[in-house]
DNA sequence: TCGCGACATTGTTCTAGCGCAACGACCGGG
DNA sequence: CCCGGTCGTTGCGCTAGAACAATGTCGCGA
């Protein structure tokens, strides 16, 4: 599908591919036109940065395909994985939020198609482009909701219950349905888990391994298949052991 | 002070209390009195309850003095606090992020001051008033920052190293110089730091006392001065032991 | 002034999850 | 087809910090 789309998009770029999405929604042809005359378009491949933690915000960025990852890293060279971004959303919005630094690292999760626009256009977009203000503000405050629940979990649950949770989050947020279960919607490794976590990649395999046998997921090297999503969602909610 | 202020601005509200906040900061005495018009005034005790977390948002607040701490409750019952409000600022702006429920609860952290105004007003602000929704946002972003250092300090840091920077962050934002050092600008119990850092009040107050063994801290019941806040910035930052 | 409730300390025991280590499996490139 | 790198698995010992438990202290209200 990402070829087919990037065959669609790359020549010409299709102004129904972006009308849908919601900061965009209520605008008219003509302005859509308009969005993408100014727009940069590119493909990436898994793992390219699209720009790191520091750096001055000199563009923001709506995914057209594929997911983004959002990336910290500590002084001593630890990551953390902050955040998935879907196809269809806007990031590196730091202009939104009256930075001028990206506050975190953006990769890509798999291969996809970004639209990128200079930061001068910003304040156009939002005086001009009715209800792509709100529906930013909508999507950070999403965002802020999630980081909320994974500060709660990382408070007071258990890194069974964690990983359960980031699991399920992963599925409802990117999940592909198969013959075996609900596959998370990019390739994904142990250590990813566990930096999304706060846990060791050993923890993670070793739950895996269980979860496996137990019947719950299934899993071969990147990619996660939840077969039995309740089962997590037990495993989440139960206290301790 | 809090009854030196509370005397000066309960008879008549004073429009320079408030001329100068970073969103009112722009605008001209006219505007300032006419939001003062229509702004209810409430003093708070410790422990207050402004909202709580999935009511209606129907108000937004500016706090005028005192401390705000933000909470949310784990199904389980558990407290985690996941942001402390200076004075200055304004909290319950879930109109901001286009929701329509409060996403946590707030509570005075200290006797205080609070300005509220009806949600069905927030929309006059961010048009007629400029500069109200770029420092809103400004303060949303910086507050997503530093949910995003504790989201760090979690996933990498241990229990010591938090502890060492919840304090020192809470120092930083709201200390007052004593002769003994710089003291935390509101009432905290063990406890309360314990849900800041995801851990029990047990390990606080046996690192607490060690560290006051040190003559790094001093605390007295729900008072902590921090003496030697260098000696602290090691501590966060040495990776384990 | 006394007494109660909120807050704090400190010892002991126990375990979840990390650190370390070694090996195995799969994947793409030359 | 082989080879090197990335990704995954699994066992073992250890320790940070939780859980449990008991006792101490401060401050406020009657």
């Amino acid at each position: 599908m990402n070829n087919a789309l990037a065959a669609r998009v790359l020549p010409q770029l299709d102004e129904t591919l972006i009308a849908g999405l919601p900061p965009f929604a209520r605008l008219s042809g003509h302005q859509i036109r308009e969005i993408l005359e100014f727009a940069s378009v590119r493909e990436v491949s898994e793992g390219a940065t699209f720009f790191r933690e520091g750096e001055p915000a000199d563009r923001f960025f709506m995914l057209l395909d594929g997911f983004v990852r959002v990336v910290r890293i500590t002084e001593d060279g630890e990551q953390v994985i902050a955040l998935h971004i879907p196809a269809g959303q806007l990031f590196g919005i730091a202009k939104a939020l009256a930075r001028d630094t990206y506050p975190a690292t953006a990769e890509a999760a798999c291969d996809g198609i970004v639209l990128s626009w200079p930061v001068s256009l910003w304040d156009k977009f939002s005086a001009e482009y009715p209800g792509f203000l709100t529906e930013t503000y909508r999507s950070v405050g999403e965002r802020m909701g999630e980081m909320n629940e994974r500060l709660m979990d990382l408070a007071t649950k258990h890194v069974e219950q964690r990983i359960a949770n980031v699991l399920l989050r992963l599925v409802n947020q990117t999940g592909k349905q198969t013959d075996d279960g609900i596959e998370i919607g990019f390739p994904i490794t142990r250590q990813d888990v566990s930096e999304m976590t706060g846990c060791t990649l050993h923890t993670v395999s070793r739950l895996l391994s269980a979860w496996e046998k137990a019947g719950i997921v299934r899993s071969k090297r990147k990619r996660i298949v939840v077969c039995r999503p309740h089962a997590l969602v037990e495993l989440s909610e139960t206290p301790q052991r």
